[in-house]
RNA sequence: GCGCCCGUAGCUCAACCGGAUAGAGCGUUGGACUACGAAUCCAGAGGCUGGAGGUUCGAGUCCUCCCGGGCGCACCA
């Protein structure tokens, strides 16, 4: 935070040389506040000399010594501000302001981090998607890690939020689901059946089948195609009550299931396609109808409806952003895709941009695959075969903390490599247990600061300029950097910072817990680290709550 | 062939819109519990950021080319 507070001084003062015509005045203030990498460098360091000098053609230490004289004013923030290097700004924070940090946390509590960055924009994070043709995956459930984080980090920095799962409930794929379920029972009823390789093949189906022959014994004798019908519906109600099962349990709760069948049935692919044809984007050619996405920056034209009459999988995606803008009027809509899906994106931002909106309004956010290593071992997965490790074996296996944690431990667009033995073992190798423990340590300290007798005061009472330790500071300035991880979060849509950041808070703590006492004879000074470590609990928990991870008072 | 993503320590990964001396964990070597939880901590070794050019005050980050890997390139979803 304090980050926000110099970049607004640094502000001013540009304006300042501005009226007294040391700067020009429609130069372009770009410039950084971050933390340096050299610690000799100060708690912040800020480019804005060099950035403006390098506009300018001015000495870039002669202006940043401008600044730094007149920042240096401010000493109930600074210490120290000092010109370095080619012409960074150095500041060293004022310790009187690292030590009240603890209680902005504790007037704030669970909503300390909480951010006004979206301005209460509406924004739609669909993810996950699968389509209804079997149990979710290793892979899926990356995204589902991925998107419900993000979700909640938008939501907790002021975006009214919207979850969504897009039900892929018509077309081919869906045919040949229920053809594979048909067949399957077919063959449950004592049949021979040369059962096709590009069906579905995995156990699940037969279990299907199987429930199917029991509840309706006589659909057999149905037409093929009345038989056909009733095994798709039967196999996409069973599957998507998986589905929905899996989520749950995995901590994923949506607002909304959108069925790709109501885009029909509503007749808004037609009104969307209209709506493309008025501005003149459709036109007919070799019998098929095309959309000029040409012009809006992807490749090729393609088709949205075939010679067949029947409209593409794209048509539906035209007909479903349609929707989410024009219908349910979302500021901005995340779509969180398999990176398989990469090619996918020029087309739909075409789309976006042919419906007279900011591609921006649309972001895709692309995951990349999983692999899952067994003993070390690459191990291989096919859909389609039916082989692979399913969601609910991870669950099972690993848990839900660990599985999410571990999913959220890497950039998503880098692929995974998903150790199952490593993130069964409770140990330091699996890094969700060390933020836990950090958790639950803190948690026991209480109960035995009860024990000690020592007494729970606030941190309006407390003297927290005996929070003077360089351990003391790690932790004071990590906390006051929360909130600007969750903006950094948010504002690049990587919800693994927050990951890495709880890793680092979880790191200082431990450091603190080895070097430092926190009950000791010294009763001022305990109940001020107590006020320290309250806070430290709490931005923990605030952290792992985001994460959809518990964070335990014991383990 | 064209397009997108990626090559950072032995392994797995960070590095916030281009910032100063590239950081962690694992593994490895050696150390720290009669005091709040050792699921912890400390120290050592380990790097020409795949390669070659370029842009500039300054490049892991931007541009061009090459090498290596992944994924796409449908009137499939």
């Amino acid at each position: 935070m304090i980050a926000k507070l110099i970049a607004e001084e640094i502000q001013k003062k540009i304006l300042e040389a501005q009226r007294e015509g040391l700067l020009p005045a429609d130069i372009k203030p770009r410039f950084q506040v971050e933390p340096p990498k050299v610690k000799e460098h100060g708690d912040y360091a800020t480019n804005v000399a060099l950035s403006l000098a390098g506009q300018t053609r001015q000495n870039p230490r002669e202006l940043a010594s401008w600044f730094a004289e007149r920042l240096a004013a401010r000493q109930d923030l600074f210490e120290k501000v000092e010109v370095a290097g080619p012409g960074f700004i150095n500041f060293f924070i004022a310790p009187s302001y690292w030590q009240q940090v603890p209680r902005f946390i504790e007037k704030e509590g669970p909503d300390y981090g909480r951010l006004d960055y979206g301005k209460g924009q509406k924004v739609q994070v669909e993810f996950v998607s699968a389509n209804p043709t079997g149990p979710l995956h290793i892979g899926h459930g990356r995204g589902a890690a991925v998107g419900d984080t993000l979700a909640r980090l938008l939501s907790f920095a002021g975006f009214k939020v919207e979850k969504e799962y897009y039900i892929n409930d018509v077309g081919r794929q869906m045919k040949i689901l229920g053809r594979s379920v048909y067949l399957r029972a077919r063959e449950l009823s004592g049949e021979e059946i040369d059962f096709p390789e590009d069906h579905y093949r995995g156990e699940y189906i037969r279990e299907i089948a199987r429930q199917l022959l029991k509840e309706n014994p006589d659909f057999l004798k149905f037409s093929e195609e009345e038989a056909l019908e009733e095994a798709k519906n039967f196999a996409l109600k069973i599957i998507l009550e998986g589905i929905k099962k899996d989520l749950k349990d995995f901590g994923v709760y949506y607002d909304c299931w959108f069925s790709e069948k109501k885009l029909y049935e509503e007749g808004l692919v037609e009104k969307a396609l209209n709506f493309l044809k008025e501005k003149g984007l459709l036109y007919e050619k070799e019998g098929a109808v095309w959309f000029r996405a040409r012009d809006f920056g992807d490749e090729k034209d393609r088709v949205v409806i075939r010679a067949s009459g029947e409209p593409t999988y794209f048509a539906s995606d035209i007909a479903y952003h349609y929707h989410k803008f024009f219908v349910r009027g979302y500021d901005l809509v995340v779509d969180i895709w398999g990176a398989d899906h990469h090619g996918y994106v020029p087309r739909l931002k075409a789309v976006i941009k042919a419906f007279g909106l900011s591609p921006d309004r649309l972001q895709v956010l692309l995951i990349q695959m999983v692999n899952l290593l067994e003993a070390g071992r690459l191990k291989s997965m096919s859909t389609r075969a039916g082989e692979f490790v399913t969601l609910r074996e991870l669950l099972e296996e690993v848990g839900r903390d660990a599985t999410r944690f571990i999913f959220l431990t890497r950039r998503a667009d880098s692929p995974l490599d998903f150790d199952v033995e490593l993130a069964k073992k409770q140990s330091r190798e699996n890094p969700v247990y060390y933020v836990q423990y950090a958790h639950a340590r803190l948690a026991s300290l209480f109960r035995k600061a009860k024990e000690a007798g020592i007494s729970k005061i606030s941190s309006e009472e407390a003297d927290l300029s005996l929070l003077d330790t360089p351990e003391d500071f790690s932790l004071l300035k990590l906390l006051d950097y929360f909130p600007d991880t969750i903006e950094a979060c948010v504002s690049k849509l990587e919800p693994h910072l927050l990951t890495f950041y709880l890793l680092d808070l979880a790191t200082a703590l431990h450091d603190y817990y080895t070097k430092h006492r926190f009950l000791s004879e010294d009763i001022s000074r305990s109940q001020a680290r107590l006020v320290l470590a309250r806070a430290v609990k709490q931005v923990l928990a605030t952290g792992l709550d985001l994460l959809g991870v518990s964070a335990p008072e014991r383990m």
